[in-house]
This record gives structure tokens, C-alpha cells and sequence, in this order.
DNA sequence: TGTAAAGATGCAGTGAGTGTAAGCTTGCAT
DNA sequence: ATGCAAGCTTACACTCACTGCATCTTTACA
């Protein structure tokens, strides 16, 4: 089925509301920008943004679902001889391969530099992205349990998505504080991920 | 120093606030209850309580400092021949000593389940709470790195404590979403801990 | 071309959270 | 004891995120 008018006119705004609201954040800070403000810029009516996000914050998460999408196949490709370590390194690879294709370094490189200002300075967008990410672990919990019936239960595989995920982007969070590269910081997380995989005990 | 009537005051009308926080949330839901009624019921100016706790949310997370404090003492008090794995250890110990003692299940049985529905429910409760966790994951992170420069870098640091707050973060919110019961919880995070700690490539 | 559904808008309202200035309480020095 | 200064409480006025509802416009489709 093509896209209608009306269904691409809807993505047209949403696409402007989410640039309009970056590009503000950006001049002016988070907490300066109002709602209203964003609306008037994008030429919509304040509703019409609440109609599209339910909160200021989620202007800023419009494409999680796409990386909880990009997850699921990557258990759903699963090799029968990959065990649980590769799929949780196959999910890593996967999520920053899509983060670099499609991710706003990919265009725009300065929009990246506005979300981790954002990320850094910004509390309520912290717990945001916390809670997304808690979301997006239990996706990996879940998918890996189902995956795994044998050898995980429940439990087991909310304390492995737990330990990956966790290790990953903490590893993330120190890099990204500690001024490194993009490149660094990507292999800060890869190493995280092993020191995750490998256990705690060789420290 | 002895505590001066002030501070005696202060704390009271603390203790006063979260109480009925707390009561009103048990009755009547966390959304249908407003500050300004909280204030009212506790017979102080709605104001007074943002005196004390800068969000509605904060006034449920009164005592996080106290578990920083914990942890911090673990680190300090560790022996010569513990090794990063036996300080997480002990820091979850120690945690969930202060937890059974201290917290809200020692004295009073029914507020942990008010905590508990509200942390199931209520999103920008369980936001709230992610971002608390986070905050002593880099605390253990930052004591971690502290004691044991010779092993640990701050993003090997990150990740270590990252794997191990997630896991069993990760664990315990399953296992409180399975049913179990309070002993069982205790255990499926002991569990977690123990998952972290020796790696992921047993699965 | 008409009609029903989806979406945009305006409006009125609730409640969280802030800044400010004024008033009361406490700590402390004389 | 008395007075002064610092620390709290309070009232008030305000901003802004967010909701519900009724109405109008646009689109899909027969």
C-alpha cells in the first residue's frame, strides 16, 4: 500500500515538529523553550504537538521504536549455533549500525552534539532516556527468553539483559563525560559489552 | 553537636510530609492526589513542600541519600585481599541489610506495597527511580575506581558497575513483576548479582 | 460530488513548579 | 532579658505543561 497524502502529511509534521523543536533547543535551551513556542515556529496550533507527542521530552525519543524494531531481528535472524553472548553482540552491532546510518550524526552532525548537551545538562530528559532504555532491556529480555527457552527463565534473562545493557551504557555515559571521540566512545561500549560477557571476576 | 530545636522542627515537618504524601497516595491514587492537598493535610503552605523537595516525585525518594552513604562505607571499609567482586557483593549486602532494617518494610508492612504499586504504575514514578538508581551506579562506579586504580580505568569502572546495578536492578524488577514474594526477590537479586559476576557466556 | 472518518484547532481549565516579598521563629551575642 | 540576623514559612501572582471538549477542516472513498 503507498503512502497517502494524509499519512505522509502526518509524518511531514511530525518530521517539522521534531526539527523545529531541536533547532530551538539548540538556540535557546530546553527549559527556555516553551511548547507554544515550537508550535508557533512549525505554523501548528500548541494542540496540535501534544496530539503527536505526549510529552515535551518525547520530541526527543520520536524514534525509539525503530531501535526496538532493529532489536527483534536480530533475535528473529538468530543462527541456531549463536548462543546468548553473540545475539547480545549481535543486538550491540546492530543498534549502533543503525545509530550511525540513521541516527542524527548521520545527516547532521551538530544535531548529535544538541542531543548530548541535552543528555548531559538536562535531568528530566536524563530519566527519560533512562526509562527508555529500561524499556527497550526488557525488549531484550524478553526476545532472549523467548529465544532461549532452555536455558533462561524469567529471571536469568532479565539479570542478563540487565548486566549487557547496563554495563554498555554505563561504559557510554563515562565515555561520552570523559570527551571522547565518537569513535572512542563506540569502542568503550564494545568493550564494556565483553567486560560484561566475560564476568567481573579477572578484576 | 546536638540536634537544635530547628533542625528537630525541620525534620518532623519532613517526616510529616512524606507520611502524608505517602497515606494520601495509598488512598486515593499518586495522580489524583495534588501537592496543594498534601500541604493542606499536613497543615502546612503548599510552597513548604517545594521548601523541602523539589518535585512531587521526590518526596518517595527521601531516603536515597542514606543508601549512597551505605555504599560509600562498604568501599571504605574494604578488606586488603577483597577484590572488585567481593566489594559488589558487599555493597549489595549491605543494601539490602539497610533495606530490610531501615526501610519502609521494617516498620510499617503495607507502605512497601504502596511503594511498590506506585513504582508498577506510575511512569514518571518509575523514571524517577531509574534516574535515583543511576545516580548510585556512578556513585559505585566512582568508589570502585577510586579503590581499585590499579585494575580499573573510569570506563572499565562504568561498565563493571553498570553490569552489576543492572543486573540486579534488571532481576528484581522481574522478579517483583513475576509475584515472588519479598524472600524470593531478595534472592533472584542475589542471584543476578552472582549472573554478573560470572559473565554471560555460560548461556 | 457527497459523506464519514481523521485530524487540526481554539478554548477553558487543572495542577506542578517558581520568584518575590513579607512575616515569624530560632540562634546567638551582648 | 533584649536585640539582631539568619533561616523558615507563608501568601500571592505567575508561567507553562498538559487535558477534555466542541467545532471546523481536510482527506479518503463510494
Amino acid at each position: 500500500m503507498e503512502e497517502s497524502r494524509r499519512e505522509r502529511k502526518k509524518r511531514q509534521t511530525r518530521q517539522l515538529l521534531v526539527g523545529t523543536a531541536l533547532r530551538l533547543f539548540a538556540e535557546q535551551g530546553y527549559e527556555q523553550t516553551t511548547v507554544a513556542q515550537i508550535a508557533a515556529a512549525a505554523d501548528v496550533a500548541t494542540k496540535t504537538f501534544f496530539n503527536y507527542f505526549p510529552t515535551k521530552e518525547d520530541v526527543l525519543f520520536a524514534e525509539v521504536l525503530e531501535y526496538m524494531e532493529q532489536m527483534a531481528g536480530v533475535v528473529a535472524e538468530r543462527e541456531p549455533s549463536d548462543r546468548v553472548a553473540d545475539v547480545l553482540l549481535k543486538t550491540y552491532d546492530r543498534v549502533i549500525a543503525h545509530y550511525l546510518t540513521k541516527g542524527p550524526p548521520a545527516g547532521d552532525r551538530e544535531l548529535a552534539k544538541v542531543y548530548e548537551h541535552l543528555l548531559a545538562t538536562v535531568p528530566s530528559i536524563q530519566a527519560k532516556a533512562l526509562h527508555m532504555m529500561f524499556g527497550m532491556q526488557r525488549e531484550v529480555a524478553r526476545h532472549l527468553l523467548e529465544a532461549f527457552p532452555d536455558v533462561l527463565d524469567p529471571i536469568s534473562a532479565a539479570a542478563v539483559a540487565g548486566a549487557f545493557v547496563g554495563a554498555v551504557q554505563g561504559a557510554g555515559g563515562a565515555a561520552r563525560e570523559a570527551g571522547q571521540s565518537d569513535e572512542e566512545i563506540v569502542a568503550s561500549m564494545a568493550r564494556a559489552a565483553e567486560i560484561a560477557i566475560g564476568g567481573l571476576r579477572p578484576f
